[in-house]
DNA sequence: CTTGATGCAAATGGTTTGCATGTTT
DNA sequence: AAACATGCAAACCATTTGCATCAAG
């Protein structure tokens, strides 16, 4: 798993590092939760002390234009990551912040109109929804 | 038009000042453009020098807090602010970075299906949906 | 006159960068 | 050996906050 994405990363021409491993095994692990760069270097460090926070940062730039992750930009939290094959939206309930993962399927129709009505081929990578839950809306 | 945006701040218990008025100003003057806090400053001291950036943040948050206006987190970029009344959202292309406004009714099935399947009631204040417009998909 | 709003300067917090050194290819 | 990645410390930038002063109700 782990090194079929280091593959990847090679064929796109980036080099395979202890770091880049290290943040890759740790993303596996987290199935699809999201970390954020502070998050990940928490538990990078587990197993490797001395990677440093901006190696992290580097790191997640470089696998993200191999097209291994994504990020997550949350309203003012700070962004999260997660492997591009756990592509998923989010709802997020306003009032008491639960969050519920949402299969890309649920913009099919969304992206039809917009490329019947504009041309544009839309390809979200992620994207957040505000609204209130079953319970909140009912309070 | 401003001055009845000032009465209903003030009817949610906040004052109309200087500030206010001048913010509210620019923003209607502003259309449906999206101005950043910086951008903001920037126009509002034409008229009033003295106005502090920090200043228009906590116009800007009391704003919001009435309801006139909503905050539009976009990717990377400082946060850009529009009046409640120009609600829409926003589709942007990965490649040329071009932007096309939509009516919040793109979202119709988006939200009937959220509250179909998950009894969540969707109000998207605003939302981007990144892809690649009809000329950059053509290439 | 009382409470809330403002200006200013300084702090915060996430993220980025310059540079010397270490590692991958 | 050459090119790229890393650690570290310092810079950055949007945003927030403490505090003394000022204005709106």
């Amino acid at each position: 798993m782990v090194e079929d994405l280091l593959d990847e990363l090679r064929r796109s021409g980036q080099r395979a590092t202890t770091a880049r491993r290290a943040v890759l095994e740790v993303l596996v692990a987290a199935g699809d939760g999201h970390l954020s760069a502070d998050e990940l270097t928490r538990r990078v460090r587990a197993d490797h002390p001395a990677i440093h926070l901006s190696t992290i940062y580097r790191t997640l730039e470089a696998l993200a234009e191999a097209g291994l992750l994504t990020p997550a930009p949350f309203a003012d939290q700070p962004t999260t990551y997660h492997l591009r094959a756990d592509v998923h939206h989010h709802a997020v309930c306003t009032d008491c912040g639960a969050t519920i993962n949402l299969p890309p399927s649920v913009l099919a129709s969304l992206r039809r109109s917009l490329l019947a009505d504009h041309g544009f081929h839309a390809d979200p990578h992620h994207l957040t929804i505000t609204g209130r839950c079953r319970s909140c809306s009912g309070a």
